[in-house]
DNA sequence: CAGACCGGTAACATATCGGTAACAAATCTA
DNA sequence: TAGATTTGTTACCGATATGTTACCGGTCTG
C-alpha cells in the first residue's frame, strides 16, 4: 500500500487532503507542522510527501531539505506563493513538485500518481530499457522481438523493476534489498541468489554485453544499450 | 554534457529557449515537429525532452507515449491549455512535468535542474581534473575517452577523492590519512601502500607527466595537466 | 663515509565478496 | 493431497581488498 505523509496546518484543507487521497487508494499520515512531520516521516517511511510551505515549528522549506538528506522521497510542495524566487527555492531545496494553492485535487492527485511512476514504479503496464522490455501485469519479460517470452518469479519481477526503473544508475545492495523485500530487509545471501536466478533468465547469451554489472562492494546497475560506451 | 531536446514549432519562441539553455550550460537540439523530435529522440537520446504539445505531425502528447515505450528520459510538457483534463491527459502520457505558457525562463531552467537532478543522478556524482574524470557511483575512474575505465576499490576511491578535490594542493600524509581511514587513523606504511596500489592503477605511461607526486618528508600531490610547473 | 630515514616495490596472509550449486522449506496449483 | 514452482539456507570456490612485513636504493646528516 502507498503511503503518503500530508504536512499541513490548515486543519480544513488537511481533512479534505486526507479524505480524497484515500478514497483515491493511498493511506494517509497527517502532521500539522514541520517537527512532528519530521518524525512522523522518519517513522513512517512515507512513498511520497504533500508538504505546505508555511507550517509552524520549522518551514516546508527547511523540512524538505533535512527529508534529503535521509532519502529522495519525492516531495510535492505546496503554497500560495508562486514567485521565481519561491518555486526555485522549493525546487533548489529538492522539491519535486511545485503547487500553488488554490489548486484542484485531480490535478494533485495526478502529479502524485505521476510522481509516484517514476520512482516508487506504481501500477504502469510496461517498462522498457533498449531491447527489454517488462510486462508487469503477466508478470514476463521480452527481449526485442525475440522468443518466447521468460516467465518471472514475483521476487525476480521486483528486482528487475527497481533495476530498470533505475537504468544506468548504481542500486546500492541495500536499497535494492528495500525495494525488493521492503524495509523490513532480507539477507544479502538472497539478494546475491535472486540476482544469480534473475540474470539466468534475461541476461542476453555469452559474447553480448552483460545486462546487470556488479559494481563490487556497492551494488548493482542495469545497462542499457545506449549507455554502453566501454 | 547534459543534452536537451527542445521540441517548438514556434521558431522564435524555440530559439529564446535554445539560447537561454546553451548559456545555463547545457546542450541543445531543435526539432519544430514531432516527427523529426521522435528522430532525433532516437539518434541524440537526450537526457531531457523540453516538448511542446501542440506540434505539426503528431501532436506533443503522441510523441510523449511514443517515447515512454523506448524510455524514461524525463519529459517537461509545454503548452497553453491548463484545464485539469489536459493536465491529466499529459502525466498520464507519462510527462513528468507540465508548464503552461507563458511561463519564466527562470523557473523552466529550475525545473529541469530539478528533474534532471532525480534521473540522471545527484550533483556528486562526477569529479574530474583534466583527462581524467571519476565516476562516484560506479567506483570507477575514466581517461578522458580512452577504454576501458579502472576500476577502484573503496580505500583507492577515498584517497583519489581527496587528492582530486585538493587538486594542484599538497596533501600531507597526515591529512590523506584521515580522509581516508577516518579519524582513527591508520599507518604509515597503508597509505603508502595505497599511493603505491593507486598509481599503478591511475598513473599514465611512462612517458608522460606524472599524475600523483611525492614532495618528500611531507605529502602528496594530484597534478592536473594544466599547471605542470616542472 | 656510514647509518638513519624515507619512499617505492614486492611477496605474502587473511578476510571478505560475489558467483555457483545443491538442497530444504514454503507456497502454489491442479 | 501430490507434484511443481518459488524462495530461503548453506556450502564451496575463486577473485579481490587490504593489511603486514621485508627489501632496496636514494638522500640527508653528522
Amino acid at each position: 500500500m502507498t503511503r503518503i505523509l500530508v504536512v499541513e496546518d490548515d486543519l480544513a484543507l488537511a481533512d479534505v487532503l486526507a479524505f480524497t487521497l484515500r478514497r483515491a487508494g493511498f493511506e494517509v499520515d497527517l502532521a500539522h507542522d514541520g517537527r512532528t512531520a519530521l518524525a512522523l516521516f522518519l517513522k513512517e517511511k512515507p512513498d511520497l510527501i504533500v508538504l505546505d510551505w508555511t507550517i509552524p515549528n520549522m518551514d516546508g522549506l527547511e523540512v524538505c531539505t533535512r527529508v534529503r538528506t535521509e532519502s529522495n522521497t519525492p516531495i510535492i510542495m505546496l503554497t500560495v506563493r508562486n514567485a521565481d524566487e519561491d518555486v526555485i527555492a522549493a525546487l533548489d531545496a529538492g522539491a519535486d513538485e511545485y503547487v500553488t494553492k488554490p489548486f484542484s485535487l485531480r490535478q494533485l492527485i495526478a502529479r502524485i500518481r505521476s510522481l509516484l511512476r517514476r520512482t516508487i514504479g506504481e501500477p504502469q503496464g510496461m517498462l522498457n530499457a533498449g531491447p527489454l522490455s517488462l510486462d508487469v501485469e503477466r508478470r514476463e519479460a521480452r527481449w526485442g522481438d525475440e522468443r518466447p517470452p521468460i516467465h518471472l518469479t514475483r521476487l525476480e519481477m521486483r528486482l528487475l523493476m527497481a533495476l530498470l526503473q533505475n537504468a544506468d544508475r548504481v542500486m546500492t545492495t541495500e536499497s535494492l534489498i528495500t525495494r525488493v523485500w521492503g524495509p523490513e530487509g532480507a539477507t544479502h545471501e538472497m539478494l546475491k541468489q535472486l540476482i544469480y536466478r534473475l540474470r539466468n533468465k534475461i541476461e542476453p547469451e555469452p559474447g553480448a554485453p552483460t545486462l546487470i554489472e556488479t559494481i563490487p562492494h556497492v551494488g548493482y546497475v542495469l545497462n542499457t544499450p545506449a549507455n554502453h560506451r566501454k
